[in-house]
DNA sequence: ATATTGACATTTA
DNA sequence: ATAAATGCCAATA
């Protein structure tokens, strides 16, 4: 699952659900609690995922400094929405 | 092994 | 539009 997660590439973003999905499975919560216990620094970037309806969600140093990073990657947030969510998401193939 | 919980998602009011 | 309730499946304890 960390594999997904660090497969998103840099300026865009993806969900949890979306990666549960790609790993043919529905355990969203599931990624976000591993991420949450078990943050891999650098390994996987774990700010570029968040919850489906572009809210950002959480984060372990706290939701302004992934928002932070997600703005220096070049993805605007907006009131804590993502803009432009949909067109960023990042799809596997 | 079981019980509880969770960086969510979806539906219903 | 917001809020609450329910479902979901894996990870942790």
């Amino acid at each position: 699952m960390l594999a997904l997660t660090s497969r998103i590439p840099p300026g865009r973003v993806s969900t949890y659900r979306l990666i549960a999905e790609a790993m043919n499975t529905r355990a969203y919560r599931a990624v976000g609690a591993a991420l949450h216990k078990n943050i891999n620094p650098v390994t996987v970037p774990c700010h570029r995922v968040c919850n489906s309806d572009g809210s950002i969600g959480g984060y372990s140093g706290g939701v302004e400094k992934k928002i932070a990073l997600l703005m220096q990657e070049g993805v605007e947030v907006k009131n804590g929405r993502i803009v432009d969510f949909e067109r960023r998401l990042f799809r596997v193939f």
